[in-house]
DNA sequence: ACCTGAACACCGTTCAAGT
DNA sequence: ACCTGAACACCGTTCAAGT
């Protein structure tokens, strides 16, 4: 399993395959069957190592301190494991430390006053970003969708995109900031919720009286 | 093309393969080289006439209903081709349209006073979230992110998860319902962050008299 | 211009056999 | 309990050959 973390880590998913980890190994690629059940078995063993691997801490500080934190903590761990938040994207049973975010940002948001559906939702919205973040920055976000680079090689004209040929972004793109930016802009946006409801609710209860 | 996309749409990735695409075509595996120069080749080609299939329409209204309107129409895309967003996430070169939500977002926001980094900036907190929001609803979440599934199967004890057994989401998800909740509450954020940089570059005015 | 058939190097996995 | 070797059904891809 820590040679099949590391492989993945080196080589990405696409390269890997049973045969090589036996290869590097020194092995037969049949030995790899006397410990785990197939492929499959063997990338959710390596799943749940990094999931139980990470340490969300004691939480601190108020609900948005709270969150900031855990979803830091959350990326780190991805981005020094590159090859395994595909893993852990498509396993289909983790344990139960993967909850561990839900349960901390969840918790923070009702006791900031958010509501149950919102909570939830607000969590969701905080872990697609940070992996969608880390996804751009592992994968490569170079790739398709690297403005720079289309718009250094002329497939991108002024014309039709004058806003994205304007706004090319400086380089090296500074992920952390972008990060911490978006933690913040969401963050901000929850607390304007919090304070809409929490007046709605405030109003209401004036009403009844 | 049409036929593979149709094939990644029905069956996913996983299951696609040169020579089973051959086959529903009724024709040899080596015919499929005549028209493409391999594998990659091809799933490029999916992703280019995905993207290409997009149409973002006229910007109408102010600028959050132009951000909010631009990426419902980026994730009912993604919704209809489940199996063309893996693609486009890991293709090498998208056609110019790809942008197009980078234009419309960054300009947006640029006319809503907002700074060139940080409008770039939140068009990744947009696309990151639309995006991930996408691959939980269609490569289901329900995989091992599925608390709910974890409460009722009690892989969870409510005593290291008191919150995520007591917010034990409805069934079923609406995933429509988070998915704005999540764009409302991104522009919320953005909205406060205009109002503090606004009165950041007010007071600063202000001081330079 | 398009398709075929045989071949190559790779996969994941099974199974009988060894120690 | 662990490893091996041969085999099977699948890959993507090349190449010479056909029309």
């Amino acid at each position: 399993v820590r040679e099949a973390l590391a492989m993945l880590d080196r080589e990405g998913q696409q390269r890997f395959s049973v045969r090589r980890l036996a290869g590097r190994l020194g092995v037969t690629p049949m030995a790899v069957y006397n410990h785990v059940s197939g492929k499959r078995d063997l990338l959710q063993a390596v799943a749940d190592a990094v999931v139980d691997g990470i340490d969300y801490g004691e939480a601190r500080g108020n609900w948005r301190q709270t969150i900031a934190a855990c979803f830091r903590t959350l990326r780190a761990a991805c981005l020094a494991h590159p090859g395994a938040v595909a893993l852990i994207e498509s396993a289909d049973e983790l344990p139960p430390g993967i909850f561990r975010p839900m349960e901390i940002t969840v918790s923070a948001l009702r006791g900031a006053g958010l509501g149950p559906r919102d909570a939830l939702r607000a969590y969701f919205v905080l872990t697609t970003f940070t992996l969608g973040q880390v996804r751009y920055q592992t994968q490569g976000w170079a790739r398709g969708v690297d403005a720079d680079a289309a718009v250094r090689e002329g497939r991108i004209d002024r014309r039709s995109f004058p806003t994205v040929v304007g706004a090319n972004p400086p380089r090296p793109w500074d992920f952390d900031r972008a990060f911490e930016f978006g933690v913040s802009v969401i963050l901000d946006g929850l607390e304007s919720q919090i304070g809409r409801t929490g007046a709605a609710r405030r109003s209401a209860s004036r009403r009844r009286r």
